[in-house]
DNA sequence: GCGGAAGTACTCGGATACCCACTGTCCGAGTAGGGAGGG
DNA sequence: CCCTCCCTACTCGGACAGTGGGTATCCGAGTACTTCCGC
């Protein structure tokens, strides 16, 4: 079990957006440049976020992407689940069925306890991704990271818009 | 992320271990027959549980597998654990550092911020893990499942040691 | 000088190869039980 | 009848192939800007 490399691309890459001025866009080429990755393959997990309506996309010359919703508004589970889908980290197989003392009556009606744990667990791991928003970890690199870097990184934005 | 089957078939067979009498053994041809998986694969899994010390291993005829502990100082976490390891779900590969602005002096001394939420609710995952016992899981089945598979599956056990 | 249309350069999006880890399988080392033989 | 020794059969453990998803890459469709031409 093992997160993608994209979850990590994508999360920066939202921060990266949310200092983005109103109405301006940033192309994929800047920001894997920004961020030391694979253009093309950065492209495919800016697709994700796309399609969850989590960014807005525009072509052409200054074209790229920007964030659809505020900070205060996205998630980091919704970051993830755009990029890992919402396919639950525990599959049961009900290989309980395949118990041999089974009669052809006996009836199963709840699930299997042993799925039902797992996925409380998933469900605890997806809760804190849920109360957790872009704007937080925002507000918590303003107050710990240098202020110069801050600001060189503010106008390395604009000189790429 | 998803989890391997191995940590499904895992599970079920530490339950089934649960009800095998003190000092008998379960071999794994027995294992894989009742759970309706391949033998060779379990195998395989179960390795890991001998490797993490939750099961003795034992060879020759009436050999197998027993628990090494019991069934309430066993939790889910040490099964995924042993069979999944220890590595953290998410991987920091520090790509903040990769930031043109960042000068040769500058100092990030805390880890990334967006690192730290991500093994947050990998910390929360694991937790709830934690919390629950092998115990608690064979308590609700004895509460939910029919009596007379109960039974049956006891004294096919009974057989098969 | 100004408006419009065509061209161009840049963007995203999906389709296409490559590689590692999960899945599945096999065989060898080692041991516990059973049986035969001797006392 | 009982004890001891040997043999057999069964077990786990690690080493060996096959396949699917993640990783990386490329090219085509589409658009906004720019430039040029005509009025």
């Amino acid at each position: 079990m093992h997160l993608k490399n994209q979850v990590e691309w994508t999360l920066h890459c939202c921060v990266l957006l949310a200092f983005l001025p109103p109405d301006k866009y940033l192309s994929t080429k800047d920001l894997a440049e920004f961020h030391g990755v694979p253009k093309e393959y950065l492209s495919k997990a800016l697709q994700g976020l796309s399609q969850a309506s989590l960014v807005l996309a525009t072509l052409g010359p200054q074209g790229g992407y920007r964030l659809a919703k505020l900070p205060e508004d996205i998630s980091f589970l919704d970051i993830v689940e755009a990029v890992e889908g919402k396919m639950s980290t525990f599959n049961c197989s009900d290989i309980r069925l395949n118990n041999p003392c089974l009669t052809r009556r006996t009836k199963l009606t709840k699930p299997c306890g042993i799925a039902r744990v797992m996925w409380e667990a998933d469900e605890a791991w997806r809760s804190h991704l849920r109360s957790v928003y872009l704007s937080d970890v925002i507000s918590g690199m303003q107050v710990e990271l240098p202020a110069d870097l801050l600001e060189k990184s503010a106008t390395w934005i604009n000189n790429h818009t």
